[in-house]
RNA sequence: GGCCCCAUCGUCUAGCGGUUAGGACAUCGGCCUCUCACGUCGGUAACACGGGUUCAAUUCCCGUUGGGGUCACCA
């Protein structure tokens, strides 16, 4: 068997959203698990809405998932241009041909025309209209505008088997004529997809489900040009939470992100959000997280399932948050470094702080924006204190104690976290008190905050200079 | 509405005729504990319904219901 050539094929009208990029994850693992060939193809023919914008936005979210195209824009092959707005006198030759074979045929109806026919039925039939094959038959070449019509037979099916679906049949008489090529030129998707397919060579077609109507008369074009017809697998849809089709509007009004760039900007770490998405729709045994090798050996369209499904926000987070631990210290500090600095914290990739603060904050973070959170009180010069918390715990009672807490840790030597909790506690002994009696005033001191890391660690991490000046600050 | 697809815990899923219907997230308890997490132990929770086929249906077939998709000179 030859090597597959799969593709990602996205119109380049908005951001790259993350059921595109699953999309394109699965075909990317087939091709990385077969040593096959991934196609990065770019349907700009709907001049109104397409822009350099989004064609740039796309690239970047690709390459920030790490979904690298062998074929493509800025990786060259020996099947461009990658850009279906450059290849152009393609589709005009393919029209040709599909009208010299006798499927396809001139139309030389107008809008207007059309849409007067569709407007003269009932209001409750418009929906069904089709168009009725007026020029099917015609013979003459009037110098007039004209589109490219697919001529479907009469009668019979399509029938084919899908990977994901398994077995379909559509009736042909369940299709229509459908628009191939515009007047000025510009073939429709339909058409566009079928002739790159064709020509770049493409073995397996893997898309959203939203596309198993395209289909058949897809199928219907290649048997016309000739062409061998590739596999296709219809993945299950990604929805809402609520289920419906997901857009950036649903995903913001039930708070979910859609677009790729808002999962970097959050501080997800790609792996994760691969991980989660390849989950959507497949499984691999009892298997929930997977590395990206791990994905690409063990991805199979067996095992992607055909049903649709929702969005869980949550179970989401906790992937996210499984990938983030499965990181070294080391690691976490380089890339919380961005995420720190857009808090206003300008730390210093050396600052000796930085790898054990990262420490004590990793299991209590799912992203990378948390993390940071999480590290705030750390690299400030004064804690954000939190109102509530100060009021609760910063109490006239506890303020003695944090002024003795100060003078027992300002002794400890070294200033490391054994050392003073060993200090801490034998102090606490020789007072008759209990760690739960100052913890919580001790944290709001050095933290600002009613939830931290241990406060032990805490105190390790800020160092003796701050830690005793917090709480003398918070005792006065 | 026509056409197409789908149907296992709230969610993602395992299951491919015979299982105490498994896992994960979420949720609820216990443990751990200076808070919050992490970790750990345990609980609640599903085969949409109705007919068939079969010795036997979650599993196969049909119907109903429900959900989704799609009906452009968008992709």
């Amino acid at each position: 068997m030859t090597r597959p050539r799969v593709r990602f094929a996205p119109s380049p009208t908005g951001y790259l959203h993350i059921g595109g990029a699953r999309t394109a994850l699965f075909n990317w693992l087939w091709a990385r698990k077969t040593g096959g060939t991934f196609i990065l193809r770019v349907e700009d023919t709907d001049q109104e809405r397409s822009t350099d914008e989004s064609v740039r936005v796309i690239f970047d979210s690709m390459r920030w998932l790490g979904l690298d195209w062998d074929e493509g824009p800025h990786a060259g092959g020996d099947c461009g241009p990658y850009f279906q707005m450059q290849r152009l006198d393609l589709y005009r030759e393919y029209a040709e041909k599909l009208i010299r074979a006798g499927a396809a045929y001139r139309c030389y109806c107008t809008r207007e025309e059309l849409e007067a026919q569709r407007n003269a039925l009932p209001e409750k039939k418009r929906a069904h209209w089709v168009y009725p094959g007026t020029c099917r038959e015609r013979r003459d070449e009037p110098d007039l505008p004209y589109v490219v019509r697919q001529k479907l037979p009469r009668g019979g099916a399509v029938a084919y088997t899908d990977l994901v679906c398994g077995a379909m049949s559509t009736p042909c008489d369940a299709m229509q004529d459908q628009v191939l090529m515009r007047s000025n030129g510009v073939p429709l998707y339909n058409f566009g997809a079928v002739v790159d397919d064709v020509t770049m060579g493409v073995t397996l077609v893997a898309r959203g489900k939203d596309h198993l109507i395209n289909t058949p008369p897809q199928i219907l074009l290649y048997r016309a040009l000739d062409a061998d017809v590739p596999q296709f697998a219809h993945l299950p849809m990604m929805l809402t939470p609520t289920g419906e089709k997901m857009s950036k509007r649903l995903g913001d009004q039930q708070g979910i992100d859609v677009p790729v760039g808002a999962y970097r900007e959050k501080g997800w770490l790609p792996d994760a959000v691969l991980n989660y998405i390849a989950r959507f729709g497949w499984s691999a045994g009892d298997q929930e997280i997977f590395s990206r090798e791990e994905l690409i050996e063990k991805f199979d369209w067996n095992h992607v399932g055909n049903h649709d499904g929702r969005y869980d926000k949550k179970k989401a987070l906790w992937v996210s948050a499984e990938h983030l631990r499965k990181r070294t210290d080391d690691e976490l500090a380089a890339m919380v470094l961005p995420f720190l600095a857009k808090r206003g914290l300008t730390v210093d990739a050396a600052d000796a702080r930085l790898v054990p603060a990262v420490h004590t904050v990793k299991p209590r973070a799912s992203t990378l924006v948390e993390m940071a959170d999480a590290m705030d009180y750390y690299f400030r010069d004064e804690p954000v204190v939190d109102a509530k918390a100060a009021e609760k715990f910063l109490t006239a009672d506890a303020k003695p104690k944090l002024a003795a807490l100060a003078d027992v840790v300002a002794a400890v030597e070294p200033f490391a976290e054994a050392e003073i909790h060993n200090a801490v506690e034998a102090w606490l002994a020789s007072q008759s008190l209990e760690i739960k009696h100052v913890a919580q005033p001790a944290r709001v001191a050095l933290t600002g905050r009613s939830a931290s890391p241990g406060l032990y660690e805490v105190m390790a991490v800020l160092g003796r200079d701050v830690t005793v000046a917090r709480l003398r600050k918070a005792s006065a």
